[in-house]
Parts: structure tokens; sequence; C-alpha cells
DNA sequence: TAGATTGTTAATCGATTAACAATC
DNA sequence: TAGATTGTTAATCGATTAACAATC
């Protein structure tokens, strides 16, 4: 029963069971089922089977589910069976962070330019990257076809330049700046914030 | 109707009222209402007085919330109106990056203390702390009285440097190791993994 | 007083789980 | 065949919203 608007909170576990697939791949295993994949993440297994069922069927009854063809299907479905560039806006001490980070290009994401409007930044190396005027970026994420950009610059101007990423018709953004982007509903922010994390945990100090 | 086992969800949205309600203080207002909130930050006015029901009564009929009073009371909810010292374990570039985040301290949050393992780490100095050997983390904790963990470690060693910090009692870690941490119910954890943002937006993409 | 907004209850909506027929 | 596990339906649980009496 293919796709018909997937709520987001199944969406934001796919790519932890992805995640999962590829551990117990490299654990040797072949082949897993709904309980196993349900014990390692403390979920239900009923849950995992209903999260699935939203784009298919992928499991045998009996059996379980291939490992690697589940695999193979969650990044498809994901879309993240090929690699998206990205461009990073920000080179502070989070930027350089983000800019050394390994763990994107194996999840499907790449990034391949670095923006930041301080002088003293701009030209500066990065990783491999060059960190350019952030003036470049709308030519940039035009002739380079970025539709994700990970946002890493202060609070103050994270609303402007987010404004800009609007303009450009960008359709993600992975926002490191406080949560108060406003974008219209057709643009995706996930908004990363340790002060939430920190705040609702204190509650319980 | 005071504290009965407030939800999750219900304790991760008080960090974004408590927010809201410092930039309207900036803005030099004195009052607001659950309809102001509300449409501030795309929720119904009717869920931020349920929220706030789970602890008391803290407006006015007719008129609304007084803004200091408001954020007084959030604050001693979520026990930030004091400030929380923190350890960082890992000094690698997102550690940098955490030590020089100027963004906790106004939160209720301190980084005391960075420990490594690396030999050539330790001992280096990051913003105004000296990298410290990680062997000296549990004397550490125990004699500062840390309540609070910051986790930027590599996949491989999170588990086993949580394993540690469960035997030290720690109460809340904030981790940006991918989320398999395997601790027991008492302590919080609270996952940082931009790849599940990158990956569940990559759904639309 | 008239207008506004709270706190709370009841209704609605959506997500999770239990249960089980289908079937490998 | 007997045992196991899927995909799905129905039941349950929990969270959100609508509505409104209370009252500033």
């Amino acid at each position: 029963m293919p796709t018909d608007a997937v709520p987001e909170i199944v969406l934001e576990r796919l790519p932890i069971y992805l995640r999962t697939l590829e551990l117990l791949a490299r654990e040797g295993k072949a082949i897993t089922s709904s309980h196993e994949l349900g014990e390692r993440l403390g979920f239900s297994s009923a849950q995992i089977r209903k999260d699935l069922s939203y784009f298919g069927e992928f499991g045998k009854q009996g059996t379980g589910y291939n490992i690697e063809f589940l695999r193979a299907q969650l990044k498809q479905i994901l879309h993240v069976d090929r690699v998206w560039d990205m461009a990073l806006i920000g080179a502070g001490d989070l930027g350089h962070a983000l800019a050394h980070y390994r763990g994107f290009e194996p999840k499907g994401f790449r990034l391949v330019a670095i923006f930041d409007n301080a002088p003293h930044k701009i030209g500066a190396r990065i990783a491999h990257h060059i960190v350019q005027n952030v003036t470049a970026l709308p030519q940039f994420i035009r002739e380079q076809n970025i539709r994700v950009v990970i946002l890493a610059v202060p609070a103050q101007v994270a609303q402007s330049v987010a404004a800009q990423l609007v303009e450009l018709d960008i359709a993600a953004i992975l926002n490191y700046a406080p949560p108060t982007l406003n974008v219209p509903p057709h643009i995706r922010v996930y908004n990363i914030d340790p002060v939430v994390g920190l705040q609702s945990m204190a509650y319980y100090l």
C-alpha cells in the first residue's frame, strides 16, 4: 500500500532502521526480523512492521527480512541511494567541525562548498575546501543545482540567510541556529539545538 | 494541577516557550498571550495553555501572561534557574566547536572541563580549558559533582564511555555519537544526529 | 459593563500496540 | 507438517484541538 502521506515521525525512524540494518550487515548477518530490530532499538516489533507497511511489503512470513534487500529499499525510499551535494554556510567553529565530519558521505550527503561573509575567513582553507564569499552563493547554488544547505551561522543572521535560501528554492535546511527560521512549508527545516535537549533533560535533574 | 508525569513531548516544548519569552522580553514587551506565542511558534494556543497547565496557573484571564513571571516560572520548572556544570568528552573538531559555543551559559549550562584519550590532545588548550586525560574523568566527576556530560567521541568508543558514565551515575548525556547508547532508563540521553535529519528530509527531495 | 483570555473538559485526531489470518 | 514471522485490522492509548465557563 505505497505512499499516501507518511507521518513525519515514521520518516524520522527510517534512518534509524537503515543504520541498524547496516550495523547488522557489518556483523555478517543476512536475515533479520521485526522482533530483532525492535529489540535492538527499543521499539515494538509491531511498530517496525507498521512503519514499513507504509511503503510496501519487504519481508517473508516465517522468515523475516533480507537485510541487504531491506537496506536497499529503505535507501531508495529515503532517496539516499545517491549522494546529495550540500553547501555549508558559516565557517566558524561549528562549520569547521561539520566540514571535517566523515559521517555524511556514507549516508548519502557530500559537502561541496563552504560560504561565509567575514573577509578574514574568505579564502581560508577548511578540510579540502576554500571558504567562498557568501555573495557567490546564489550563483553556485543555481549552477551546481544544490538542494540541501547546512546553516551554521550566528542567530542574528540566520533568518536573513534563510530568506535568501527560500529565494533560491533550496529544498532542505539543516539548521544549527536557534529554531526560529520562518520559511514556507514546502521547504524542510530540521533544527539541531543542543540547548533544547539540555533544558528538557534538566527537568529530571 | 502540578506534576504527575509530564509527557516528554511537552518537556521538549518548554525550552522553546522559554526562548520565545526571552525574545519577547528583549523586544520590550511585558505581557503576552497563548495566542501570540502560538502565532510565533506555529503552535495552537490551546496547546500552549495545555502544556503550561501541567505545571500550574501562570496567566490572568482577559490579560494573558506576564512575560518575566512566566519566564521565571519556566526556568524554575526546567531547573535552569541555576547553572549546571558540564564535562565534555572528546576534543576533536566537534569538541572544539562545543567548547567555543557561547550559547550554553545564558541557558543554564557551563562547560567546566574537557577530556580526551589521545596523548597528543591531552594538555592542549581549547578555549580557556586544558584538555585532560580521560582517566581523570571519574575523580573529576565525583569531586565536582558533575551531573551532565556532553559526549562528542567517535562512534566506536561511544558505548564504552557511556558505560563508564553509567558507573559514575551521570544523570544526563547530550550525545553527539550515533544514537546507540545503551544505558539504564534513569539516565537521560538526548541524541543529536544530523544524518537522521538529512535522511528524513531527503524523502521529500 | 464589554471584551479578552485563561484553565480545563470533552471531542477529535493520530499514533502505537495487540492480535491474528496468511503463508513461508 | 510444525514453527515462525509477516502485513494488516481493530483496539487502545495518548496527544491535540475545540469549546466554553470563569473571571480579569
